[in-house]
DNA sequence: TGATTTTGTTCTAGTTTAGTTCTTTTTATG
DNA sequence: CATAAAAAGAACTAAACTAGAACAAAATCA
């Protein structure tokens, strides 16, 4: 019947016309289908006519019209609908988005916003995550750079050398590498730019170690 | 079907001759549209006459009829799509994961493998990707390191500056900023310890551009 | 009826947007 | 490796939109 392309883009004109009143150009399928060039709309749209899904008047602007809709979908299709069920099945986890770690605010205060990240259930494994979006170059040197999204594991205890998210004073969070001597607590940066604060343990509160780092390049 | 203004003109046709029981003039479509002139009117009174969406009597005063009005799909339904829209946005998208990148191996002599790497929908965008496990240290400075995930968006073309997949002699992978100079073209690292590599173009072939770097800590 | 106003039509003209056609390149396939 | 189909790209043509003015036909009303 039609081919998978074809069948794309009589969903997407029935759809825009349907909810918007007007036919798409030809750009704006282009687009919406992934093609880089109109010609291969052109094509699409003739071949479209020809099966008599759709009317046009030919050589004016958005004057495109669906007849009817076909009843089966080509195999194409079906098959990357399974797919993304599939997908839906092990869909990503949701975990909530507390916000920028930076001086400043301790993680509960923001603990209430409704953002979410989604990310894949292999890289949370077991237990209760949350992100936070880095700010600051004092973990630079673990990799760890401005704008990355930390995805952490709520834990109150942690062992040596793991990168955790520390509450210094019940006002204070940051993200460092954890190091227990005797009655202190140090908070060692990466970066020789940042010395390591070395704190009385009853000050520290660990509220995560860190699970993962995702980064996003536009 | 109609173009913005066509719809525009329609719906305002619609509405005042089932409000008042009379069409408007040109003059009252003209402001009710936002045109400066009359002449536009008539132009798209014709346009909506051809589509056989109005009728009228030449010649004569306030005297359209509507003779069908776009189809649309209850609000509800439009709604639930949205909402499984959404849903999929979530859903992990399963992309290929080629292997190590690391001095030595083209990236296709390993694209026959099955291994998938599942990341959410979200960061992908569109276009094609695929994974590959960082070996090495020549990134570093980038924040990428040794055993970090790359996850690369296939492309033959890149912007200079950014980070991508570079094929070497078509024997030798591997991940760096890319400088076009003239008829060379620069593999920049990201450590001082490596050296810029200044290789003729028709060296290099550029398989793909990073887009996210995801990291796990056991 | 004739004068006046309202309304619709036509033309010109410039700018923007959109559709068509043709050639080349890429991709898939036997 | 040749072939055909699909896609990209560029060049071209036409339509859509905007505005202004002049004009003609219809509607209104004294």
């Amino acid at each position: 019947m039609l081919t998978e392309k074809q069948y794309k883009l009589l969903l997407f004109i029935n759809k825009t016309t349907k909810e918007t009143g007007c036919s798409p150009s030809f750009e704006e399928m282009k687009n919406a289908i992934g093609l880089k060039s109109k010609s291969g709309i052109h094509t699409l749209i003739n071949a479209l006519e020809e099966r008599e899904f759709i009317r046009k008047l030919p050589h004016k602007a958005r004057a495109l019209e669906v007849i009817r809709m076909p009843k089966f979908k080509p195999r194409a299709i079906l098959e990357e609908e399974k797919k993304r069920e599939n997908a839906l099945q092990h869909a990503a986890a949701e975990i909530p988005f507390y916000g920028k770690i930076a001086a400043g605010t301790p993680i509960e205060a923001i603990a209430d916003r409704t953002e979410t990240l989604s990310i894949p259930y292999n890289m949370v494994a077991r237990g209760q995550f949350y992100a936070l979006r880095i700010e600051g170059d004092s973990m630079k040197d673990a990799g760890i750079l401005d704008g990355d999204t930390a995805v952490i594991k709520k834990t109150d205890n942690a062992e040596n050398g793991e990168i955790v998210v520390a509450l210094v004073d019940n006002t204070e969070a940051t993200l460092k590498i954890l190091q227990k001597k005797g009655s202190e607590v140090w908070l060692v940066p990466c970066n020789k730019d940042y010395e390591t604060r070395k704190l009385d343990a009853k000050r520290v509160k660990v509220q995560g170690v860190l699970s993962s780092i995702i980064r996003n390049y536009h």
